[in-house]
RNA sequence: GCGCCUGUAGCUCAAGGGAUAGAGCAUCUGCCUUCUAAGCAGAGGGUUGCCCGUUCGAAUCGGGCCAGGCGUACCA
């Protein structure tokens, strides 16, 4: 049990003995404080306690306070009473035994939480294979799994899917675009459609084909899957499963959707097309699935999609998009809540545009005429992790403003360097340490030498690992954990200064290995977290 | 017009309705015979776009404005 979940049943304790049992329903909020100065962590239920009985919070608090002490919790150190808040000092032992246990590896501030048993479907990226990954989708590769690790970290069960829209009108397009690109290349007039795509990717393409008589739309969207795999493969990006619309509609799990959506109302024809009845479900309008033209919308093999996710059982469904997909976000609500699945548990996460700089240059870019940086330029010019670290450290609805000087620069402007450095330093620490004969591994020293305050900062930092990870959970905020490593990087880095880790004096050195062990587990697990990995040397 | 996102220090951004709104960069001042100075210590810098409201308490919630971005297809 960790500290904070101790607090939290202390407090239930002290108000199940007072006249305010009904209290107890409220959630009790524990958190870490935001300064040294107001303890470890804090509650504000006192404010929740203001009656008749307790006119104010700071009343209510003080009481609060006696009833703690009174049943003597034997890990707290004192208990203070400030503008209403009741703040919380863990006795230094806590924190002493906590780094041994980190160092060890048997600690629950790193471990996974324990497994709850729900189910979470993240489908994301979905890029249509008619053109290399974007730096957009980029972002959005690396929030999705960076969410996905943390969220198994945090005892969920996660799936992670990509669905390739791999049949419709874009890939008969993208087909024709390379079909005029391969007969140029042999001479002859032939334009690109329309509203085809221009990108110059697709001349390499044509001249990869050999036969004029195959279908160049699969030729190509073939190809430029194969490309897109093989981009976040390097991005170290994941799926576990790929679902290729074209299954939903040869397997005939389309037009079984819109039979059974028919026969309950929600599908009806008009104007010579066939609508989803989606305004019943609060979009603002009805939508078409099957157009005039006989052919499917994108819309209708999604809904089979949808449907599927939900028979195969899933507590919650996330779905991570750009902001051009946020108006299709109702229909897609609509087809869940029409099979009974509450809406609520499908999570939109709309992944704003990141906007690139070279310094102060603004790079413009426009997909449709293949003006755009691609993920693989991008993964190329600054590197996989420092491209990963740049999309996941600002909240995934902001836009964000890129700069590729920026996160080229080996310096303390860079914060993706930072954490390297500091991550280099602790890894260099114990090798030092090593070859001054010290057996790292096996130290059991006295951990009660470690009395000066940065070190008791350093364990206070890593006791409050696991509440950052809930508050990602709560918020599907993956920047709170990239702001929560420069923080522990930067006491790090201090305490580096103002110590020397190993000295003369064998024990105390043995106590410091300790917690720089402890806290490069926790360095390293957090990055693994974020999906960022760190060099041995710099 | 309607919908979504954004507006916080000179710049890029944090901050579950909580305490004195915080970091980094930039600016200024210091620090390398000692585990990598890709680092550290310190200083200045704010009417959280504006106006009302809800609340013990608002950057945060609600309403109304203003500004920027995106969307508003029988495209995906």
């Amino acid at each position: 049990m960790t500290a904070k979940q101790k607090i939290r049943d202390v407090i239930k304790k002290a108000l199940a003995d007072t006249p305010y049992p009904e209290k107890l329903k409220e959630e009790i909020l524990v958190l870490p404080a935001a300064r040294e100065e107001f303890g470890d962590f804090y509650t504000n239920f006192a404010f929740k306690m203001v009656d008749s009985q307790n006119p104010s919070p700071q009343t209510a608090a003080l009481y609060l306070k006696e009833k703690i002490l009174s049943s003597a919790p034997d890990f707290i150190e004192k208990v203070e009473v400030k503008n209403g808040f009741v703040n919380f000092f863990l006795k230094r032992g806590v924190y002493l035994r906590m780094l041994s246990e980190i160092s060890s590896g048997k600690s629950e501030i790193v471990n996974p939480f324990p497994a709850m048993g729900k189910k979470v479907l993240i489908e994301f990226v979905s890029s249509n294979p008619t053109g290399p990954l974007t730096v957009a989708h980029g972002r959005q590769a690396a929030f999705g799994e960076s969410l996905a690790r943390i969220l198994k970290h945090a005892g969920f069960e996660v799936t992670k899917e990509y669905y390739l829209n791999d049949g419709g009108r874009q890939i008969k397009l993208l087909g024709e675009s390379l079909r005029a690109r391969y007969f140029r290349l042999k001479g002859e007039e032939c334009a690109i459609p329309d509203e085809g795509y221009e990108g110059e990717y697709l001349i390499d393409i044509a001249k990869e084909v050999k036969d004029e008589n195959i279908s160049f739309g699969k030729f190509a969207a073939d190809y430029i899957m194969a490309g897109i795999k093989k981009d976040l493969a390097e991005f170290n990006v994941n799926f576990d499963r790929w679902v290729k619309e074209s299954d939903f509609l040869t397997g005939g799990m389309v037009e079984e959707l819109l039979k059974i959506l028919e026969g309950r109302g929600l599908v009806y024809s008009s104007e010579g097309a066939t609508w989803f009845k989606s305004s019943a479900y609060g979009d603002e309008k009805d939508r078409v699935v099957i157009k005039s033209d006989g052919s499917y919308t994108y819309l209708a093999p999604d809904m089979a999609y949808h449907r599927d996710k939900i028979d195969r059982g899933y507590d919650m469904l996330v779905n991570i998009v750009g902001p051009d997909h946020h108006g299709y976000i109702p229909r897609i609500k609509a087809i869940v809540e029409s099979f009974g699945f509450n809406p609520e548990r499908l999570k939109f996460i709309i992944v704003q545009l990141t906007t690139l700089y070279r310094g102060k240059e603004k790079l413009s870019m426009s997909t449709r005429k293949g003006q755009f940086v691609s993920l693989r330029q991008l993964m190329d010019e600054v590197g996989p992790d420092a491209s990963k670290f740049f999309f996941i450290f600002r909240k995934a609805e902001s836009h964000l403003d890129f700069d590729l000087e920026l996160a080229k620069k080996k310096s303390v402007e860079n914060p993706v360097y930072y954490l390297q450095y500091a991550y280099v330093r602790m890894k260099h620490i114990l090798k030092f340490a090593g070859e001054n004969g010290i057996d790292v591994m096996n130290l059991n020293p006295d951990m009660a030498l470690l009395k000066e305050p940065e070190e008791l900062s350093i364990a206070r930092k890593l006791a409050f690992f696991p509440d950052t990870v809930e508050s990602v959970v709560n918020t599907f905020g993956v920047h709170l954990l990239a702001e929560y490593l420069l923080e522990l990087a930067k006491i790090f880095h201090s305490y580096y200064h103002k110590h020397r880790v190993v000295t003369e004096n064998r024990e105390l050195t043995a106590a410091r290995i300790v917690l720089v062990s402890a806290l490069l587990q926790v360095f390293s697990k957090a990055l693994e977290l974020l999906n960022i990995s760190l060099p041995d040397e710099m």
